[in-house]
DNA sequence: TATAGTACTTGACATTACAAGGTAGTAGGT
DNA sequence: ACCTACTACCTTGTAATGTCAAGTACTATA
C-alpha cells in the first residue's frame, strides 16, 4: 500500500473510530488496519499528539488479559476536528477522483 | 486545505496531467491549482524526481513569452506507473469513505 | 528602464509514517 | 521454574514528501 495517502487520513480514521465509542491503543490498532495497513509505532504517537491538542481525554481501565489499558474519549473539540478533517477529506478525495476520472 | 493529504497524491495528479498532453512545469501548476492548492516550489522537485525515475522524459522548446520551457512528455514506464498509483488511489478513498459514512 | 509575467532552481524546515526495539502483564504448556 | 504466545503500551531513529522563502533569468510593454 502506498504509504503517501495515509498522510494525514489516519486522524480523521482514529478520530472517526473514537467518536464511535471509547477506546484503547491495541483496539484501535485492529480497527484501523481493518481500513489500512497500520503500525502500532504510528498509532500510539499519534494518539498522544491527539491528547495534547485536546481532542482526546485518556483514562486507565485495568484488564484481566493484560497490562491496563488507556482509554480515549472524544472531547468536543475533537468532535470539532472531526468534522472538520471531515468534511475536508471528502471535498478533496471528490476533486481527485473527478480530476483523474476526466477522458480528453 | 489540508497539506497531508496531498503527499503521494501530487504525483497521481501531475502523471494523469502529463498522460493527456506534454506540459511544462508553469503550466502544470496552473493546471494542478484547479485541482489542489500547490506550491511552485512542491512541483519542480517533484518534475524533477519523476524525470529522474524514467516516468517523464523532457525536452526544451523557445518561448516568445519568456525562458524556453522545459515539456515533459510521459514514457512507457510512467505509464504504468500512473495505472498503478490510479489503482492504488481509487481503492484507498474508497475504503476511507465507505469507513467514515458508516452508521452506528 | 522599470515593472509584470513567465519559467525554473535551491536549501532549510515541518510533518508524518515506518521499523526496530524495549517494557510488562497474563495464561498455558513442559 | 521456564518458555512461549498474546495482550498492551511506548520510544527512538530514519525516510519520504511537501512547504516556504529566496534567488536567477528571460520577454514584453508602458
Amino acid at each position: 500500500m502506498n504509504t503517501q495517502f495515509k498522510k494525514g487520513v489516519l486522524e480523521l480514521i482514529v478520530l472517526f473510530s473514537v467518536s464511535k465509542k471509547d477506546m484503547y491503543g491495541y483496539e484501535l490498532i485492529v480497527e484501523v488496519s481493518k481500513v489500512v495497513d497500520v503500525n502500532d509505532g504510528t498509532i500510539y504517537p499519534l494518539l498522544k499528539r491527539l491528547t495534547n491538542e485536546k481532542y482526546f481525554d485518556s483514562y486507565l481501565v485495568e484488564s484481566t488479559e493484560g497490562p491496563s489499558r488507556k482509554y480515549y474519549k472524544i472531547t468536543s473539540l475533537g468532535k470539532k476536528r472531526l468534522k472538520e478533517l471531515s468534511k475536508s477529506w471528502t471535498s478533496f478525495s471528490d476533486a481527485v477522483n473527478k480530476f483523474i476520472k476526466e477522458e480528453n
